[in-house]
RNA sequence: GGGGGUGUAGUUCAGUUCGGUUAGAACGCCGGCCUGUCACGCCGGAGGUCGCGAGUUCGAGUCUCGUCGCUCCCGCCA
């Protein structure tokens, strides 16, 4: 018995041929006399029909059939009486009359149901997951993951990039998330790091001149997860050698529109929208904007800054900002509803969320009367305010005011329902700042990372004014989740070594850490670039889902666990013996 | 490390407000009947460590404390 067709394939066409299909029993309903089976395969659902007039035996046999036992069946396509063929199913029109039945496994009623139908517990997916992934939504994620795998190849292939391979078992560096660490046997006492992301490696293949690489790799974080966030995930991670932002991005802009159209049928207009990081700010409060709606935030502190509201001068005049956001149309929120707010905004650390609602007869608000008639009036006009609006305005240093009401925008986009089912809204945003104040470590952080090159007006700031140092950094936003980034790398000795003496890395220790790459900057190495795309958060996306873990076969849960395997477990103390290892006492077991 | 949500039959949930008889429903499962169903139908049945552990109480699914899992978020994530 040799299987023919998939359980998608048969049509009226089919009638009056052999056909011998494998699969799942789906469902089964046995009148008695004539038992019907719903049999799944990867590919849908066809009827098979065992009927004790046409073949006792095998009837008989059906009997025993449960769900999810895997079976074949050889029979005859025959096409539905009249009456009975069901248009929500692509085989619909035709049936399978089985002559010959095969059990080739018998199957323990499945602990959840092999179908759409019921929301399961997640983590009795996850125990399941082979189960999980029988059911049709994961089954889609995961062949949709499959062929946009597929395109990426495709297209990059199809423009002069190599696939080429970079070390898992490499070497920790500073800076960036916390390492995966495996401990070497034959080194005791040294440890190699799972890669955070092939970085290095790909920069050194720029230098030995394979001019375009890519890889569609495992990259490993040991930090807290989320949503979007596993500790192993997988990049598209690409590197070109001479050339500039523009090839890049213009290079990045057709691997996803190609991907789009061949993955959904979704044509995806180019060029992509671009911000720069001080317009994202500026206008959506953060540097990966949801666009898919307007809301635009305001900044008024100009007009406030010497109102008679102390809160809002005295933020002014420390060096913070004002800015406003206008709910049009939501004047009718509630009290509770307005204090939801506040406690929302609140965990991103903003203090409290002023409010004014526009009426026709004037505004009614608490801070109202601080304003002067002239206040009001430019207020108004910024904020273009009309009657049944409602203002929330956020005052504090620049970082939280805006990740407050860039939160609360995003929050308030899908509250309103301002976002339409759907819409895929990209946009680039370039011009990152160098490097970020690290009030806690007293120093210069990396914003992209190290060997990302600044802009070259900039050059003459790097040692006065770092903080105001732009790089060549781009990230590619889609509905407001970072789906790649990159950046024009460093390919210049002495410009590494000053950016890393701003990191307040001496030069032992540089040059201890990336020595290699020091040494190779120095071997001829050409301008070069790159961008990686977080191809988990990608696919989440095309598939409409808001966990990449729907769109991972074998995910992790929050605390990093596999509970399908129950990774992790503990070492046998001859394992831990051979890599010279010993847990401590305080380790909690 | 912190905050929120959640855990009751195989599954999804109700019951918890205000402690009180034998913890319910739907789906699934098992058995019987049924020859045109496709979420088949009808009849019958089984199935519970109320996450776990303490405590309060005459009595705890319900109250208190602790603990564990899953989840969302903050921190963290070059």
């Amino acid at each position: 018995m040799r299987k023919t067709h998939h359980c998608n394939q048969l049509g009226a066409e089919d009638a009056g041929s052999e056909v011998v299909l494998m699969g799942w029993v789906q469902r089964r309903r046995d009148h008695g006399g004539v038992i019907f089976v719903d049999l799944r395969d990867r590919e849908g659902l066809t009827q098979v029909v065992f009927n004790p007039d046409n073949d006792a035996q095998v009837h008989a046999k059906a009997h025993a059939l449960r769900s999810e036992y895997v079976i074949g069946v050889r029979g005859r396509v025959t096409p539905r009486p009249e009456g009975m063929v069901n248009p929500n199913l692509a085989t619909g029109a035709i049936e399978v009359m089985v002559s010959d039945l095969r059990i080739f496994n018998p199957a323990e009623t499945p602990p959840f149901m092999i179908e759409e139908t019921v929301e399961v517990n997640e983590s009795l997916r996850l125990k399941h997951r082979h189960l999980d992934l029988r059911r049709p939504r994961l089954q889609k994620n995961i062949i949709l993951r499959h062929k946009a795998g597929a395109a990426v190849r495709e297209y990059l292939n199809g423009n002069g990039f190599l696939d080429i391979e970079t070390p898992f078992l490499t070497r920790s560096t500073p800076e960036g998330a916390r390492d995966y660490l495996v401990p070497s046997r034959v080194n005791p006492g040294q440890f190699y790091a799972l890669p955070q992301s092939p970085q290095l490696f790909k920069q050194l293949l720029m230098v030995s001149g394979f001019e375009r690489y890519y890889q569609i790799v495992r990259c490993f974080r040991d930090e807290d997860l989320r949503a979007d966030r596993q500790p192993e995930f997988t990049q598209i991670d690409m590197e070109m050698s001479f050339i500039g932002e523009e090839d890049i991005m213009s290079l990045s802009e057709g691997l996803i529109a190609y991907v789009f159209q061949e993955v959904l049928g979704q044509a995806i207009p180019l060029p992509l929208p671009r911000l720069t990081y001080t317009e994202a700010m500026d206008r959506y409060g953060l540097d990966k904007p949801d666009t898919r709606f307007g809301m635009e935030l305001k900044e008024v502190s100009d007009i406030v800054k010497d109102s008679g509201f102390k809160v809002f001068a005295d933020v002014v005049k420390k060096g913070g900002i004002v800015k406003a956001l206008n709910a049009k149309g939501c004047i009718d929120f509630s009290r509770k509803e307005i204090d939801d707010l506040t406690q929302y905004v609140a965990v991103y650390k903003a203090k409290g969320l002023a409010w004014i609602k526009v009426r026709e007869d004037g505004w009614q608000s608490p801070i109202a009367k601080f304003f002067t008639d002239d206040e009001k009036a430019r207020l108004a006009e910024r904020i273009d305010m009309a009657p049944g609006d409602l203002i929330f305005f956020m005052a504090d240093q620049p970082k939280i005011a805006n990740e407050a009401l860039g939160q609360l925008r995003n929050h308030l986009g899908e509250k309103l329902k301002l976002i339409a089912p759907g819409t895929f809204s990209f946009t680039w945003v370039t011009h990152f700042p160098m490097f970020e104040w690290d009030d806690t470590e007293k120093r210069h952080e990396a914003l992209h990372h190290p060997f990302t090159a600044p802009l070259e007006a900039d050059y003459d700031l790097l040692e006065t004014q770092p903080t105001a140092v732009r790089s060549r950094a781009y990230d590619l936003v889609l509905n407001g989740f970072e789906i790649g980034g990159g950046s024009i790398r460093i390919h210049d000795m002495a410009l590494q070594s000053r950016v890393f003496k701003i990191l307040g890395m001496n030069k032992e220790t540089y040059e201890g850490k990336f020595g290699f790459l020091l040494d190779a900057l120095q071997s001829g190495a050409p301008p070069h670039g790159g961008l990686a795309f977080g191809f988990d958060r990608l696919v989440m996306l095309m598939c409409g889902e808001s966990s990449i873990r729907d769109v991972i076969a074998f995910p992790k849960t929050q605390k990093a666990a596999c509970l399908l395997t129950g990774a992790p477990s503990e070492a046998a103390t001859v394992q831990l013996d051979e890599l010279s290892l010993r847990i401590k006492a305080t380790a909690k077991v």
